[in-house]
DNA sequence: TTAGATGTGTAGTATATACAACACATTGTA
DNA sequence: TACAATGTGTTGTATATACTACACATCTAA
């Protein structure tokens, strides 16, 4: 909302040095790609990079943030609350990254990765419950966006892992009514 | 050979804002396109443009020639004398370059398009004859280039006129006699 | 072990771009 | 006519990017 508009050239690089830094992960694994490679591909200094990025992983942190969030703004903007709608929404837009993720090669940091989409979920969770919720403790929330964030990340993972004919949708639907309802 | 190597950030720039403006002549008339027009859709300031150019003619200038220089070079840089099948890759490049041409809108300007056009031809035609025959005079090259580019210009534009089914490679080979061995 | 090669991160200076403001011209419209 | 709106081209200043050099780390080969 009270959004300063930052300079075009900042985000005009930024731009650059993700797309050439994603379509580098398309060729080779994470850890062979160098910072030289990237501003190379990029047709920037390299002094420019680290002008936007402290180093390779908060470039790997930015990136997938962005595409994730990206997939999830268009599934999901529109829908302000938590329901069953958007959980399915946000589950599918996990999944989806998942598969595009898992056309790359990012052998040896599987856990990084893990930890950047979690933590991206846990703050889409987070700002929807205090939209829903105003006037109540922001820490029941912190909470509870913690554990849901796990929890459907987890179903993610299992969801690929057995990989069978189940779409996202049928599959976290199962879980659903535990997660709005609780346990009773 | 001797070129200094210019920053990347013109280069990047000049891109951005050629190609903006070959994509709005797409869309609209020439003289229809405002330079605010390009740089809204370059992204850049109205200031930087005129840091590159001086107007927009300037502009329609450079990016014509760089665009015809594009498909000339492409097609013979190998070649680097002025035969049959120089002046044949030439034609067609041309040719083709109408083609593109005559499906974006630059009506009213039809003229300043052409000169454009023939002095790039010409500058080509010059630099392949002082290559080819380095001991002689300049001045005759510069007729001949002169000439021939006319020559060959106007071939085109006939070429187009008439479009029947004779292809750019037939028609010109038609005259292609004329031009190496002359009258005689 | 020692060098050489390659990669990372930082700092200082030069240059390109962003931005705002201005004067001026052109066009449309009341 | 007047006068608002839109476009052109210029100028001064702030900021982002390019470039070069440097110190340091890691790895490989002699």
């Amino acid at each position: 909302m009270t959004e300063t508009k930052t300079d075009p050239r900042i985000l005009r690089t930024r731009k650059i040095i993700m797309d050439s830094f994603i379509k580098l992960s398309g060729k080779k694994e994470f850890k062979d790609i160098t910072i030289k490679d990237i501003t190379t591909e990029a047709m920037i200094n390299r002094a420019t990079f680290y002008y936007h990025f402290e180093d390779i992983y908060d470039l790997l942190e930015k990136a997938l943030s962005e595409v994730l969030l990206i997939n999830l703004n268009t599934n999901l903007y529109q829908n302000s609350e938590l329901n069953e709608d958007t959980i399915i929404r946000l589950f599918q837009a996990i999944t989806n990254f998942q598969l595009t993720l898992s056309n790359r090669c990012h052998r040896g940091y599987e856990d990084t990765i893990a930890r950047i989409i979690r933590e991206q979920i846990e703050v889409i969770i987070f700002n929807l419950l205090v939209k829903q919720f105003p006037g109540e403790e922001k820490k029941a929330h912190k909470v509870t966006a913690s554990m849901l964030s796990w929890g459907i990340y987890g179903a993610s993972v299992e969801w690929r892992r057995n990989n069978n004919s189940t779409s996202p949708e049928e599959y976290i639907k199962l879980a659903i009514p535990y997660i709005i309802y609780g346990i009773n």
